[in-house]
DNA sequence: CAATGACTTCACAATTCCTTTACAGTTCTC
DNA sequence: GAGAACTGTAAAGGAATTGTGAAGTCATTG
């Protein structure tokens, strides 16, 4: 079954790019933009992982964890901006599994929750297979097979092509491919996206002037074809 | 048929670390976080080995043995802090079979769980070993063999190999593989994991500028060849 | 307590990847 | 069909990641 993660922070846009990011990777995700919202719904919900920033208002993250610390032992990921960094031992003191400095790309962060649900004694990931025709995507592998054969791509390629075939037929447009890959971190340029499309389309399709997989959408963005 | 070991502490965090490692060498692990649980468990599941913690609360580990070896004779490995170091005397005449300082690393707990079942008149558990085209390695015997040679790896490198080849295609990030070796991974420096790597290459790969093993997954870490 | 080996950290080199730019090609609108 | 808007693409500089030798630290052994 889907693991559950509660993320925790007042800006709603992380918390969106997150949760895009995390659903697409097959977790099942629940929001809340503060400490004093977070703790009734992590004792409601049970999450699996707490992704939690430091700074907020009403009740901080700290302050948080020294409350839920009371209930319950539900593996805690911090996010820190870079100058708090004394945070980080206070937060690992106060019993937080890992933390994460801000602004961080969303693969560090999966990175991260995979080592602590792995730590938690969860050895069953999600499905981590994707297939769409004669293309076959590993996550666990990270590898990616066309035709029975393996194309290697970079790390954006990946992503890209990760979060297409998540959803067969639906069109992502540029920015949430840019957050796929960028996070938060800074505002991208969109058309960086036109390029790792072009680079994508060169390994993975057969005649890359005329696409099957992945389908320009004029004016909106991308989508990977459905069957 | 897979050894069964019940841990017993009450740091949870201690003891999923130590179930991840365990069931990675093929022990089938319980647990349990007070004395007093863990005497149910041990009457009902009978493990081969105990691994126990001094220090609890409700029942601590000395009491406990004090019931359980009235009613059984399977082997206990002590988990002791170094301050404590007269429990150990006391638990070495109360009938335990070894004892471990705690904090300790994974292996070092391995060995003695070896040792212990040995003793015990146990053989060993499944799967000890591992192979992929010309590399073999023994679990048992902490031994790599490279085209009929034998290799000497360090234990750190014989970890990270373990590791790798116990899901040959599957990418371990330097996160995973440090939790492999130090058993807690947020303190440590990821790019430790480079340098073992690179040793591990010098001592298995024909030509370590061209792997064919341990291959680098650009910007996610590092995988035992697929093929 | 010296010596050996292992582990970690650091600094720099080597490699790979990403972004941006500029322009060409395509699609849409009127 | 012309102009505007959008997309495709090649190339180059810069950024990020990895490889590696060496020095320093720690633990173990003799």
């Amino acid at each position: 079954m889907a693991k559950t993660i509660l993320v925790v922070d007042d800006e709603k846009r992380l918390v969106s790019v997150v949760e895009a990011y995390l659903e697409q990777e097959g977790y099942h995700v629940i929001k809340a933009y503060n400490g004093r919202e977070a703790l009734h719904i992590a004792r409601d919900e049970k999450p699996d992982l707490i992704i939690l920033d430091v700074m907020m208002p009403e009740m901080d993250g700290l302050e948080f964890m020294q409350h839920h610390r009371k209930e319950s032992d539900t593996p805690i990921i911090l996010l820190t901006a870079k100058v708090e960094s004394d945070d980080r031992v206070i937060g690992l003191e106060l019993g937080a599994d890992d933390y994460v400095i801000k602004p961080f790309r969303p693969r560090e962060l999966l990175a991260r929750i995979r080592a602590v649900l792995r730590r938690a004694g969860e050895t069953r990931p999600v499905a981590s297979k994707l297939q769409s025709g004669d293309i076959t995507l590993d996550r666990d592998g990270h590898t990616v097979e066309v035709s029975g054969e393996y194309v290697d791509l970079t790390p954006s390629e990946f992503d890209i092509l990760s979060a297409l075939m998540s959803s067969p037929g639906r069109v992502f447009s540029r920015l949430e491919l840019l957050d796929r890959i960028q996070g938060t971190a800074y505002e991208g340029y969109e058309r960086t996206i036109d390029v790792h499309i072009k680079n994508l389309r060169a390994k993975i399709e057969h005649d890359s002037r005329d696409p099957q997989y992945i389908k320009t959408v004029y004016g909106v963005g991308y989508r990977f074809a459905r069957e």
